[in-house]
DNA sequence: ATTATTTTTAATCAAATGATTAAAAAATTT
DNA sequence: AAATTTTTTAATCATTTGATTAAAAATAAT
Protein backbone atom coordinates (compact mmCIF):
# COMPACT_ATOMS: atom_id res chain seq x y z
CA UNK A 1 0.00 0.00 0.00
CA UNK A 2 2.44 2.78 0.99
CA UNK A 3 4.09 2.58 -2.48
CA UNK A 4 7.97 4.22 -1.75
CA UNK A 5 7.40 6.63 -4.90
CA UNK A 6 10.13 8.51 -6.53
CA UNK A 7 9.12 12.12 -7.02
CA UNK A 8 10.44 12.66 -10.49
CA UNK A 9 9.76 16.43 -11.37
CA UNK A 10 9.05 16.62 -14.63
CA UNK A 11 10.35 19.81 -16.83
CA UNK A 12 7.63 22.49 -16.19
CA UNK A 13 5.85 20.68 -13.58
CA UNK A 14 4.14 22.76 -10.33
CA UNK A 15 7.19 21.45 -8.03
CA UNK A 16 9.52 22.81 -10.23
CA UNK A 17 8.20 26.18 -11.32
CA UNK A 18 8.35 26.79 -7.51
CA UNK A 19 11.95 25.34 -6.85
CA UNK A 20 12.69 28.02 -9.92
CA UNK A 21 10.67 30.79 -8.55
CA UNK A 22 12.18 30.41 -5.07
CA UNK A 23 15.41 30.17 -6.23
CA UNK A 24 15.40 33.28 -8.48
CA UNK A 25 13.70 35.23 -4.43
CA UNK A 26 16.17 33.76 -2.27
CA UNK A 27 19.14 33.78 -4.45
CA UNK A 28 18.56 37.63 -4.71
CA UNK A 29 17.10 38.57 -1.73
CA UNK A 30 17.97 35.88 1.31
CA UNK A 31 15.75 33.74 3.23
CA UNK A 32 14.16 36.81 5.86
CA UNK A 33 13.10 39.59 2.97
CA UNK A 34 11.29 36.83 0.53
CA UNK A 35 7.83 35.45 1.55
CA UNK A 36 5.96 32.87 0.58
CA UNK A 37 3.57 34.51 -1.03
CA UNK A 38 6.03 35.98 -2.80
CA UNK A 39 7.26 32.14 -4.03
CA UNK A 40 3.71 31.69 -4.64
CA UNK A 41 2.98 34.40 -6.62
CA UNK A 42 6.07 34.35 -8.88
CA UNK A 43 5.26 30.91 -9.92
CA UNK A 44 1.62 31.53 -10.33
CA UNK A 45 0.85 28.83 -7.99
CA UNK A 46 -1.72 28.50 -5.16
CA UNK A 47 0.00 29.16 -1.78
CA UNK A 48 -0.70 26.16 -0.06
CA UNK A 49 1.38 24.29 -2.97
CA UNK A 50 4.89 25.26 -1.51
CA UNK A 51 3.66 23.64 1.97
CA UNK A 52 2.05 20.69 -0.23
CA UNK A 53 5.79 20.13 -2.03
CA UNK A 54 8.37 21.46 0.30
CA UNK A 55 6.79 21.05 3.81
CA UNK A 56 8.55 24.78 4.90
CA UNK A 57 9.84 27.95 3.62
CA UNK A 58 12.46 26.60 5.81
CA UNK A 59 12.77 23.32 3.92
CA UNK A 60 12.68 24.78 0.43
CA UNK A 61 15.40 27.45 1.35
CA UNK A 62 17.99 24.76 2.63
CA UNK A 63 17.30 23.04 -0.86
CA UNK A 64 18.26 26.07 -2.77
CA UNK A 65 21.11 26.66 -0.64
CA UNK A 66 22.53 23.22 -1.39
CA UNK A 67 22.07 24.04 -4.54
CA UNK A 68 23.32 27.00 -4.82
CA UNK A 69 26.15 25.99 -2.63
CA UNK A 70 27.43 23.32 -4.92
CA UNK A 71 27.24 25.37 -8.11
CA UNK A 72 28.99 27.66 -6.78
CA UNK A 73 32.14 25.68 -5.23
CA UNK A 74 31.97 23.21 -8.23
CA UNK A 75 32.20 26.51 -10.22
CA UNK A 76 35.08 27.78 -8.79
CA UNK A 77 37.14 26.70 -6.04
CA UNK A 78 36.47 23.27 -6.77
CA UNK A 79 38.30 23.61 -10.57
CA UNK A 80 41.66 25.08 -8.70
CA UNK A 81 42.07 21.59 -7.10
CA UNK A 82 40.86 19.79 -9.37
CA UNK A 83 42.99 18.65 -12.42
CA UNK A 84 46.77 18.24 -12.56
CA UNK A 85 48.22 20.59 -15.42
CA UNK A 86 50.72 23.20 -14.54
CA UNK A 87 49.30 25.66 -12.30
CA UNK A 88 49.45 28.60 -14.89
CA UNK A 89 47.34 27.04 -17.47
CA UNK A 90 44.78 25.63 -14.85
CA UNK A 91 44.34 29.40 -14.17
CA UNK A 92 43.54 30.59 -17.16
CA UNK A 93 41.05 27.77 -17.58
CA UNK A 94 39.64 28.37 -14.04
CA UNK A 95 38.88 32.19 -14.83
CA UNK A 96 37.21 31.19 -17.86
CA UNK A 97 34.78 28.94 -15.82
CA UNK A 98 34.42 31.33 -13.24
CA UNK A 99 33.24 34.72 -15.54
CA UNK A 100 30.84 32.84 -17.65
CA UNK A 101 28.92 30.79 -14.87
CA UNK A 102 28.67 34.51 -12.43
CA UNK A 103 27.49 36.41 -15.99
CA UNK A 104 24.85 33.27 -16.18
CA UNK A 105 24.12 33.75 -12.42
CA UNK A 106 25.23 37.25 -11.09
CA UNK A 107 23.12 37.11 -8.05
CA UNK A 108 25.58 33.63 -6.84
CA UNK A 109 28.79 35.08 -5.52
CA UNK A 110 26.73 37.44 -3.13
CA UNK A 111 23.96 34.94 -2.23
CA UNK A 112 27.23 32.28 -0.95
CA UNK A 113 29.12 35.10 0.31
CA UNK A 114 26.51 35.71 2.85
CA UNK A 115 25.35 32.70 3.54
CA UNK A 116 29.06 32.00 4.57
CA UNK A 117 28.78 34.94 7.00
CA UNK A 118 25.84 33.83 9.30
CA UNK A 119 27.44 30.28 9.23
CA UNK A 120 25.03 27.38 10.68
CA UNK A 121 27.31 25.05 12.01
CA UNK A 122 24.82 22.72 10.02
CA UNK A 123 25.96 24.20 7.08
CA UNK A 124 29.91 24.23 7.33
CA UNK A 125 29.35 20.54 8.66
CA UNK A 126 27.59 18.91 5.92
CA UNK A 127 30.51 21.69 3.43
CA UNK A 128 33.78 20.41 5.40
CA UNK A 129 33.44 16.78 3.39
CA UNK A 130 33.44 19.16 0.48
CA UNK A 131 36.53 20.81 1.26
CA UNK A 132 38.54 19.11 3.33
CA UNK A 133 40.39 17.32 0.03
CA UNK A 134 39.77 20.23 -1.72
CA UNK A 135 42.03 21.89 0.84
CA UNK A 136 44.61 19.43 0.56
CA UNK A 137 44.74 19.25 -3.23
CA UNK A 138 44.89 22.71 -3.88
CA UNK A 139 47.44 23.28 -1.14
CA UNK A 140 49.78 20.25 -2.21
CA UNK A 141 49.93 21.60 -6.03
CA UNK A 142 50.71 25.59 -4.97
CA UNK A 143 53.55 23.67 -2.67
CA UNK A 144 54.80 21.89 -5.05
CA UNK A 145 54.59 24.81 -7.74
CA UNK A 146 56.63 26.59 -4.87
CA UNK A 147 58.84 24.12 -4.39
CA UNK A 148 59.96 23.37 -8.24
CA UNK A 149 60.33 27.57 -8.63
CA UNK A 150 57.48 27.71 -11.15
CA UNK A 151 55.85 30.61 -9.07
CA UNK A 152 57.24 32.81 -6.55
CA UNK A 153 56.82 32.30 -2.78
CA UNK A 154 52.98 33.30 -1.59
CA UNK A 155 50.51 32.15 1.07
CA UNK A 156 47.75 29.91 -0.15
CA UNK A 157 45.32 32.43 1.36
CA UNK A 158 46.90 35.71 -0.28
CA UNK A 159 46.56 33.56 -3.58
CA UNK A 160 43.44 32.52 -3.20
CA UNK A 161 41.49 35.75 -2.47
CA UNK A 162 43.55 37.60 -5.17
CA UNK A 163 42.40 35.10 -7.67
CA UNK A 164 38.99 35.01 -6.13
CA UNK A 165 38.76 38.29 -5.68
CA UNK A 166 39.89 39.91 -8.73
CA UNK A 167 37.69 37.10 -10.28
CA UNK A 168 33.97 37.40 -8.37
CA UNK A 169 34.53 41.02 -6.56
CA UNK A 170 33.47 42.97 -10.01
CA UNK A 171 30.23 41.44 -10.20
CA UNK A 172 29.64 41.46 -6.03
CA UNK A 173 30.78 45.23 -6.22
CA UNK A 174 29.41 46.02 -9.81
CA UNK A 175 26.31 48.85 -8.84
CA UNK A 176 28.77 50.12 -6.73
CA UNK A 177 31.78 50.03 -9.56
CA UNK A 178 30.04 51.11 -12.28
CA UNK A 179 28.99 54.18 -9.88
CA UNK A 180 32.10 54.92 -9.73
CA UNK A 181 33.59 54.47 -12.91
CA UNK A 182 30.29 55.53 -15.09
CA UNK A 183 29.89 52.06 -17.04
CA UNK A 184 27.17 50.69 -18.94
CA UNK A 185 25.73 47.29 -18.04
CA UNK A 186 26.99 46.51 -21.94
CA UNK A 187 30.39 48.06 -21.38
CA UNK A 188 30.53 45.95 -17.98
CA UNK A 189 29.56 43.19 -20.01
CA UNK A 190 32.75 43.70 -22.37
CA UNK A 191 35.05 44.53 -19.82
CA UNK A 192 33.92 41.16 -17.84
CA UNK A 193 35.13 38.97 -20.70
CA UNK A 194 38.16 40.99 -21.20
CA UNK A 195 38.87 40.37 -17.36
CA UNK A 196 39.21 36.65 -19.03
CA UNK A 197 42.34 37.60 -20.48
CA UNK A 198 43.93 40.24 -18.11
CA UNK A 199 43.12 38.39 -14.63
CA UNK A 200 45.05 35.66 -15.21
CA UNK A 201 48.32 37.68 -16.73
CA UNK A 202 48.19 39.60 -13.35
CA UNK A 203 48.18 36.72 -11.27
CA UNK A 204 50.92 35.44 -13.13
CA UNK A 205 52.53 39.04 -12.87
CA UNK A 206 51.97 38.47 -9.25
CA UNK A 207 53.52 34.72 -8.88
CA UNK A 208 56.11 35.69 -11.19
CA UNK A 209 57.51 39.40 -10.06
CA UNK A 210 60.39 40.71 -12.15
CA UNK B 1 5.37 77.37 22.62
CA UNK B 2 6.65 74.92 20.01
CA UNK B 3 10.08 75.31 20.94
CA UNK B 4 11.88 74.11 17.76
CA UNK B 5 14.03 71.75 19.73
CA UNK B 6 16.85 70.13 18.76
CA UNK B 7 17.64 66.48 20.24
CA UNK B 8 21.10 66.51 20.77
CA UNK B 9 21.62 62.46 21.73
CA UNK B 10 24.24 62.25 24.77
CA UNK B 11 26.86 59.18 25.11
CA UNK B 12 24.88 56.36 26.59
CA UNK B 13 21.72 57.74 25.98
CA UNK B 14 18.45 55.71 25.20
CA UNK B 15 18.33 57.25 21.54
CA UNK B 16 22.27 56.50 20.82
CA UNK B 17 21.89 52.90 22.83
CA UNK B 18 19.21 51.77 20.11
CA UNK B 19 21.00 52.91 16.98
CA UNK B 20 24.10 51.53 18.13
CA UNK B 21 21.88 47.99 18.62
CA UNK B 22 20.32 48.29 15.33
CA UNK B 23 23.59 49.41 13.54
CA UNK B 24 24.94 45.98 14.72
CA UNK B 25 21.83 44.18 14.08
CA UNK B 26 21.17 45.75 10.33
CA UNK B 27 24.94 45.73 9.15
CA UNK B 28 25.36 42.25 10.02
CA UNK B 29 21.71 40.51 9.11
CA UNK B 30 19.86 42.96 6.75
CA UNK B 31 16.55 45.22 7.21
CA UNK B 32 14.31 41.64 6.49
CA UNK B 33 16.05 39.07 8.71
CA UNK B 34 16.05 41.82 11.75
CA UNK B 35 12.78 41.98 14.02
CA UNK B 36 12.05 45.05 16.31
CA UNK B 37 11.77 43.26 19.49
CA UNK B 38 15.51 42.19 18.48
CA UNK B 39 17.00 45.53 19.11
CA UNK B 40 14.73 46.40 21.77
CA UNK B 41 16.50 43.19 23.65
CA UNK B 42 20.00 43.91 22.24
CA UNK B 43 19.57 47.49 23.12
CA UNK B 44 17.86 46.50 26.52
CA UNK B 45 15.12 48.46 26.07
CA UNK B 46 10.96 48.74 26.04
CA UNK B 47 10.07 47.86 22.45
CA UNK B 48 8.04 51.39 22.18
CA UNK B 49 11.07 53.21 22.97
CA UNK B 50 11.99 52.31 19.34
CA UNK B 51 8.97 53.77 17.67
CA UNK B 52 9.12 56.99 20.27
CA UNK B 53 12.74 57.75 19.25
CA UNK B 54 12.59 57.00 15.56
CA UNK B 55 8.97 56.25 14.68
CA UNK B 56 9.28 53.36 12.57
CA UNK B 57 11.54 49.96 11.88
CA UNK B 58 12.40 51.89 8.49
CA UNK B 59 13.04 55.03 9.36
CA UNK B 60 15.52 53.51 11.66
CA UNK B 61 17.16 51.13 9.02
CA UNK B 62 17.74 54.11 6.79
CA UNK B 63 19.34 56.12 9.32
CA UNK B 64 21.66 53.24 9.73
CA UNK B 65 22.13 52.75 6.19
CA UNK B 66 22.94 56.39 5.49
CA UNK B 67 25.20 56.01 8.32
CA UNK B 68 26.87 52.59 6.58
CA UNK B 69 27.12 54.09 3.40
CA UNK B 70 29.15 57.32 4.15
CA UNK B 71 31.27 55.58 6.02
CA UNK B 72 32.48 53.56 3.36
CA UNK B 73 32.51 55.96 0.42
CA UNK B 74 34.25 58.18 3.03
CA UNK B 75 36.91 55.42 3.72
CA UNK B 76 37.01 53.93 0.99
CA UNK B 77 36.24 55.34 -2.53
CA UNK B 78 36.76 58.72 -1.77
CA UNK B 79 40.09 58.67 -0.58
CA UNK B 80 41.67 57.79 -4.10
CA UNK B 81 39.77 61.01 -5.92
CA UNK B 82 40.73 63.25 -2.94
CA UNK B 83 44.37 64.29 -2.63
CA UNK B 84 46.94 65.27 -5.42
CA UNK B 85 49.78 63.16 -4.60
CA UNK B 86 50.89 60.83 -7.55
CA UNK B 87 49.21 57.21 -7.69
CA UNK B 88 51.68 54.75 -6.34
CA UNK B 89 51.62 56.31 -2.84
CA UNK B 90 48.36 57.14 -2.97
CA UNK B 91 47.16 53.65 -3.43
CA UNK B 92 49.45 52.81 -0.15
CA UNK B 93 47.96 55.42 1.98
CA UNK B 94 44.71 54.22 0.61
CA UNK B 95 45.23 50.52 1.10
CA UNK B 96 46.18 50.83 4.55
CA UNK B 97 43.14 53.63 5.30
CA UNK B 98 40.79 51.00 3.91
CA UNK B 99 41.69 47.61 6.08
CA UNK B 100 41.96 49.43 9.02
CA UNK B 101 38.83 50.92 8.44
CA UNK B 102 37.29 47.22 7.87
CA UNK B 103 39.34 45.45 9.77
CA UNK B 104 37.10 47.75 12.70
CA UNK B 105 33.74 47.38 10.86
CA UNK B 106 33.67 43.91 9.27
CA UNK B 107 30.58 43.80 8.37
CA UNK B 108 30.42 47.14 6.69
CA UNK B 109 31.49 46.10 2.88
CA UNK B 110 28.76 43.04 2.27
CA UNK B 111 26.15 45.25 3.71
CA UNK B 112 27.28 47.80 1.03
CA UNK B 113 27.09 45.35 -1.18
CA UNK B 114 24.03 44.13 -0.41
CA UNK B 115 21.92 47.61 -0.47
CA UNK B 116 23.88 48.54 -3.81
CA UNK B 117 22.55 45.38 -5.12
CA UNK B 118 19.13 45.67 -4.14
CA UNK B 119 19.23 49.16 -5.22
CA UNK B 120 15.81 51.71 -3.82
CA UNK B 121 16.07 54.48 -6.45
CA UNK B 122 15.75 57.19 -3.79
CA UNK B 123 19.41 55.87 -2.66
CA UNK B 124 21.06 56.56 -6.46
CA UNK B 125 19.34 59.77 -5.77
CA UNK B 126 21.08 60.25 -2.97
CA UNK B 127 24.33 58.67 -3.66
CA UNK B 128 24.58 60.62 -7.38
CA UNK B 129 26.08 64.55 -5.76
CA UNK B 130 28.57 62.76 -3.73
CA UNK B 131 29.79 60.06 -6.35
CA UNK B 132 29.57 62.54 -9.59
CA UNK B 133 32.63 64.72 -8.15
CA UNK B 134 34.79 61.24 -7.03
CA UNK B 135 34.29 59.88 -10.47
CA UNK B 136 35.33 62.93 -12.24
CA UNK B 137 38.60 63.56 -9.71
CA UNK B 138 39.50 60.11 -10.16
CA UNK B 139 39.14 59.00 -14.09
CA UNK B 140 40.71 62.38 -14.50
CA UNK B 141 43.81 61.68 -11.97
CA UNK B 142 43.97 58.30 -13.48
CA UNK B 143 44.22 59.20 -16.93
CA UNK B 144 46.97 62.28 -16.50
CA UNK B 145 48.86 59.35 -15.16
CA UNK B 146 48.58 57.11 -17.77
CA UNK B 147 49.49 60.27 -20.37
CA UNK B 148 52.39 61.12 -18.37
CA UNK B 149 53.31 57.62 -18.61
CA UNK B 150 53.56 56.92 -15.22
CA UNK B 151 51.27 53.82 -15.36
CA UNK B 152 50.10 51.42 -17.71
CA UNK B 153 46.86 51.83 -19.91
CA UNK B 154 43.97 50.38 -17.69
CA UNK B 155 40.55 51.20 -17.96
CA UNK B 156 39.32 53.08 -14.66
CA UNK B 157 36.49 50.11 -13.98
CA UNK B 158 38.92 47.46 -14.14
CA UNK B 159 42.21 49.92 -12.08
CA UNK B 160 39.26 50.17 -9.35
CA UNK B 161 38.24 46.66 -9.45
CA UNK B 162 41.42 45.51 -8.96
CA UNK B 163 42.25 48.22 -5.95
CA UNK B 164 38.80 47.21 -3.84
CA UNK B 165 38.26 43.86 -4.90
CA UNK B 166 42.07 42.99 -3.99
CA UNK B 167 41.86 45.36 -0.47
CA UNK B 168 37.87 44.36 0.66
CA UNK B 169 37.44 40.87 -1.30
CA UNK B 170 39.25 39.10 1.41
CA UNK B 171 37.37 40.69 4.16
CA UNK B 172 33.55 39.71 2.41
CA UNK B 173 35.09 36.31 1.40
CA UNK B 174 36.78 35.61 4.53
CA UNK B 175 34.58 32.46 6.11
CA UNK B 176 34.90 31.13 2.50
CA UNK B 177 38.55 31.62 1.95
CA UNK B 178 39.31 30.48 5.79
CA UNK B 179 37.43 27.25 4.79
CA UNK B 180 40.02 27.14 1.46
CA UNK B 181 43.00 27.89 2.93
CA UNK B 182 42.91 26.20 6.42
CA UNK B 183 43.73 29.92 8.12
CA UNK B 184 42.42 31.18 12.07
CA UNK B 185 41.17 34.06 12.84
CA UNK B 186 44.40 35.27 14.32
CA UNK B 187 46.17 33.76 10.92
CA UNK B 188 43.61 36.28 9.18
CA UNK B 189 44.62 39.14 10.76
CA UNK B 190 47.72 38.90 10.54
CA UNK B 191 47.27 38.17 6.68
CA UNK B 192 45.53 41.31 6.32
CA UNK B 193 48.27 43.60 7.91
CA UNK B 194 50.44 41.65 5.58
CA UNK B 195 48.19 42.62 2.28
CA UNK B 196 48.93 46.25 3.31
CA UNK B 197 52.12 46.29 2.15
CA UNK B 198 51.36 43.17 -0.61
CA UNK B 199 48.24 44.84 -2.30
CA UNK B 200 50.19 47.89 -3.04
CA UNK B 201 53.10 46.06 -4.64
CA UNK B 202 50.88 43.99 -6.71
CA UNK B 203 49.23 47.30 -7.82
CA UNK B 204 52.18 48.32 -8.61
CA UNK B 205 52.99 45.41 -10.61
CA UNK B 206 49.88 45.65 -12.47
CA UNK B 207 50.04 49.13 -13.53
CA UNK B 208 54.09 49.05 -14.47
CA UNK B 209 54.16 45.78 -16.36
CA UNK B 210 58.06 44.44 -17.23
C1' DA C 1 -17.43 3.89 -15.87
C1' DT C 2 -16.15 3.59 -11.21
C1' DT C 3 -12.95 3.98 -7.81
C1' DA C 4 -8.85 5.54 -5.93
C1' DT C 5 -5.15 8.74 -5.92
C1' DT C 6 -2.97 12.94 -6.70
C1' DT C 7 -3.10 17.76 -7.23
C1' DT C 8 -5.17 22.20 -6.50
C1' DT C 9 -8.05 25.61 -4.30
C1' DA C 10 -10.30 28.69 -0.91
C1' DA C 11 -10.78 29.51 3.69
C1' DT C 12 -8.86 29.75 7.94
C1' DC C 13 -5.59 29.36 12.00
C1' DA C 14 -2.07 30.68 15.10
C1' DA C 15 2.00 32.98 15.84
C1' DA C 16 4.97 36.72 14.78
C1' DT C 17 5.57 41.36 14.05
C1' DG C 18 5.36 46.49 13.49
C1' DA C 19 3.06 49.88 15.66
C1' DT C 20 -0.01 52.45 18.98
C1' DT C 21 -2.12 53.88 23.29
C1' DA C 22 -2.91 55.25 27.85
C1' DA C 23 -0.96 55.49 32.05
C1' DA C 24 3.06 55.63 35.15
C1' DA C 25 7.61 57.28 36.28
C1' DA C 26 11.28 60.44 35.90
C1' DA C 27 13.11 64.73 34.86
C1' DT C 28 12.68 69.64 34.12
C1' DT C 29 10.64 74.09 34.66
C1' DT C 30 8.23 77.44 37.12
C1' DA D 1 6.62 72.30 46.00
C1' DA D 2 3.60 72.31 42.12
C1' DA D 3 3.09 72.12 37.44
C1' DT D 4 4.77 70.78 33.10
C1' DT D 5 7.26 68.15 30.04
C1' DT D 6 9.84 64.20 28.74
C1' DT D 7 10.74 59.44 29.01
C1' DT D 8 9.44 54.75 29.95
C1' DT D 9 6.36 50.89 30.60
C1' DA D 10 2.75 47.33 30.00
C1' DA D 11 -0.96 46.14 27.39
C1' DT D 12 -3.01 45.87 23.20
C1' DC D 13 -4.08 46.41 18.13
C1' DA D 14 -3.97 45.34 13.32
C1' DT D 15 -1.56 43.29 9.81
C1' DT D 16 1.50 40.08 7.97
C1' DT D 17 3.05 35.67 7.49
C1' DG D 18 3.94 30.61 7.69
C1' DA D 19 1.21 26.86 7.86
C1' DT D 20 -3.02 23.79 7.94
C1' DT D 21 -7.48 21.91 6.68
C1' DA D 22 -11.33 20.28 4.25
C1' DA D 23 -13.26 20.11 0.04
C1' DA D 24 -13.06 20.35 -5.03
C1' DA D 25 -10.89 19.29 -9.34
C1' DA D 26 -7.93 16.70 -12.10
C1' DT D 27 -5.54 12.53 -13.06
C1' DA D 28 -4.60 7.69 -12.86
C1' DA D 29 -5.84 2.94 -11.81
C1' DT D 30 -9.12 -0.79 -11.85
Amino acid sequence: MKAEKQKIPKDGSTEERIKEAAKRLFTQKGFAAVKTRDIAEESGINLALLNYYFRSKQRLFDIIMMENMQQFIQGTIMKISESNIGIAEKIETVVIAYIDMITANPYLPIFVMNQMQNVPSKLVEKMEPVMKPIRANFIKQLEEAMEKGEIAKIHPFHFMANLVGLTIFPFIGKPLLQRVSGVTNEEFATLMQERKKLVPKWINMILNPG
